[in-house]
DNA sequence: AAAAAAC
């Protein structure tokens, strides 16, 4: 740790490796301050950085400070390091976020990609002879570690064998040479356990019940085959495919589901596949019928499709691939009567059905097996069980206003941002991202689904691109959502059910990848804490002693499970209209609304003090 | 229990 090697790109923070960080209890402090006591040399290099244009960096209040060390400097000779990288790009050793793209801007109705497009990983490849690194072991991190093997297990009838290179699909099942091309661009080398042995049973048309822990590939597992076996691209003029949609992908969120799609794109380039992400404005683009049957795949949450259907502007006859997501939130009870209306639409002979989670308790995966013929069900790794490169931790925290004193000591500590937080309420998201900004924890966002779609759009981008450090969210960003950057998972309220804690942690470990996941508990939570603590057990995170000597929670309290009240406000000192430095760093996404409440109140006082309270 | 999924 003798030297700090900091990027500044596009104006924002990186560093090679994740232990350490710019300690985030540098900024917003004086040079002087106690806090950066000691050895100046690389914290001045990092000051003078900031001072350069770090995100939130105030440079009238650090005038001074400034000043000491603002003496122009010759570039260094790794001042190319940090020289004009192409805008909105980052050098490829440096994008492990690695979805870019977001849901920036608007896009075209269908996002085809011909064969004359430019592949978007040439530009960054350019730049990567332009990065030096002091020391390039730092970079370890971030390179892809191969996944562990793990244990899979395979039930059902004919199970085709599995694959070790994806080359194997090519003389195994002639799947076309771009699909293999686009995969090994994309930095897909090898498949992974789920792939090895899905993409096989897809692609001999089998139907499929997958299960494989968080961030191990599952996307890929049913795209690859989808793609391969729809064979020609609707839009050919030697299509014999009948007419309508032939696949169909339906996960639980927007963010999901954009992210699919971003994957997709990525596997569907130089061929005028149509792919769609269905949302209003796609919607409404395909009530022309003969648009309608130009489309390939459609990715989809299922409310949106089943509108559609209902107003008569989808049909599903010519389905032949139907792919759940997330399947036991798919299968559960809100989502459940929308997903048989699906089923029902989908009426042609050969559809093959697949189903993917990390997670699938036993009620959902008897509905599941209900609905797939003849299925193969693949378990990789245990049921029901994170990653165990994941080292979790449970911190006990008293009760619910003791919970964010202990956050900001938390994060007045070094810590590997970006740090993903989860509460258990929309209210609680916004507040408690407020509190953060208010607490001057820098690069704070928010995120839930009650916020615009633009909003929720921005902040995944800002996340991709690694401005968010810190990012409060709900249960929408509990699955699926791949971060590659994601280092620690913070559970500042207790999650609600196994399976959310499994997926919630799986934001973080991701791809082979290390991750940390703390989980706060209060004394209400208490009844709860065995459950979980079984499963930090089970994927080999240490547990104390007394916790496994609680007794099982009674079934009463088990059916109660997480239903504990907490209040909206994480700080209910603090009053509402306050938030001064929230309005100068209009940075949370969430507190929009909030501001302009807030703003009526104050100048309401005017008219409070003329009208004196009639 | 809350969040999520349209319009």
């Amino acid at each position: 740790m003798s030297a700090y090697v900091i990027f500044l790109l596009n104006k924002h923070w990186y560093t090679a490796r994740g232990k350490l960080s710019l300690p985030p209890n540098w900024i917003g402090h004086s040079l002087n301050s106690p806090v950066l006591n000691g050895n100046l040399g690389p914290k001045m290099e990092a000051f003078q950085l900031l001072s350069r244009g770090g995100a939130n960096f105030d440079k009238n209040r650090f005038k001074n400070d400034v000043k000491l060390f603002s003496k122009p400097k010759a570039m260094t000779p790794k001042g190319k390091l940090w020289s004009q990288p192409l805008e909105g790009e980052l050098p490829l050793e440096l994008d492990f976020f690695k979805y870019a793209q977001g849901g920036s801007g608007k896009r075209k109705t269908f996002d085809t990609l011909e064969s004359g497009d430019e592949p978007k990983g040439k530009k960054r490849k350019m730049e990567e002879e332009d990065v030096r690194v002091d020391d390039e072991s730092d970079f370890g991190l971030e390179e892809a570690p191969a996944i562990a093997k793990q244990r899979v297990t395979t039930r059902g009838t004919n199970v085709p064998v599995h694959i070790n290179t994806f080359l194997e699909l090519k003389d195994r099942y002639q799947i076309p040479t771009h699909i293999i091309s686009n995969l090994s661009q994309h930095g897909y080398t090898q498949p992974t356990g789920i792939q090895s042995y899905g993409i096989p049973i897809l692609l001999e048309s089998r139907d499929l019940a997958a299960i494989s822990p968080t961030g191990t590939g599952k996307t890929l597992s049913y795209l690859v085959p989808v793609l391969a076996s729809l064979g020609t691209p609707a839009s050919s003029a030697k299509s014999d495919t009948g007419s309508g949609v032939r696949a169909i992908v339906i996960a639980p969120t927007r963010e999901l589901a954009h992210q699919i799609y971003n994957e997709c794109l990525k596997l569907a380039q130089g061929r005028k596949w149509r792919v769609v992400l269905f949302s209003k404005a796609t919607a409404s683009t395909l009530a022309d019928k003969s648009v309608r049957d130009k489309v390939d795949i459609i990715i989809s949450t299922p409310l949106r499709l089943v509108t559609s259907l209902q107003s008569g502007k989808l049909e599903l006859g010519n389905v032949r691939h139907l792919i759940l997501d997330e399947a036991d939130r798919m299968l559960d009870v809100e989502f459940l009567p929308q997903m048989e209306e699906i089923f029902a639409s989908c009426t042609h002979p050969q559809i093959q059905k697949a189903v993917f989670s990390a997670t699938l308790p036993a009620g959902a995966e008897k509905i599941a097996m209900g609905i797939l013929h003849d299925p193969i069900r693949v378990v990789v790794g245990l049921k029901d069980t994170p990653l165990p490169l994941i080292s979790q931790s449970l911190t006990y925290v008293a009760d619910d206003p003791s919970k964010l004193p202990s956050l900001l000591t938390y994060l007045a500590q070094p810590y590997n941002p970006p740090v993903l937080i989860f509460t258990s309420s929309q209210p609680r998201a916004t507040s408690l991202a407020e509190e953060l900004v208010l607490n001057g924890i820098p690069n704070v966002d928010c995120l839930h689904a009650g916020l615009s779609q633009k909003e929720r759009e921005d902040a995944v981008s800002r996340m991709r691109r690694g401005e968010s450090w810190v990012m409060v969210s709900t249960e929408v960003m509990a699955r699926g959502m791949d971060f590659k950057g994601v280092r620690e998972v913070i559970n500042y309220d207790f999650p609600t059910s196994i399976q959310s804690y499994v997926h919630r942690i799986g934001r973080t470990g991701r791809a082979g990848r290390e991750g940390k996941a703390v989980t706060f508990f209060t004394d209400e939570d208490g009844p709860f804490l065995k459950s979980i603590a079984n499963v930090l057990l089970q994927s080999g995170s240490p547990v104390p002693e007394w916790i496994l000597k609680l007794p099982k929670p009674s079934k009463m309290k088990r059916k109660t499970m997480g239903k504990v009240k907490r209040p909206e406000s994480i700080n209910p000192a603090r009053r509402v209209g306050r938030s001064d430095a929230i309005k100068k760093r209009d940075m949370i996404a969430g507190s929009k609304r909030r501001k302009d409440k807030a703003e009526t109140k104050t100048s309401g006082s005017k008219s409070q003090v003329s009208g004196v309270d009639a």
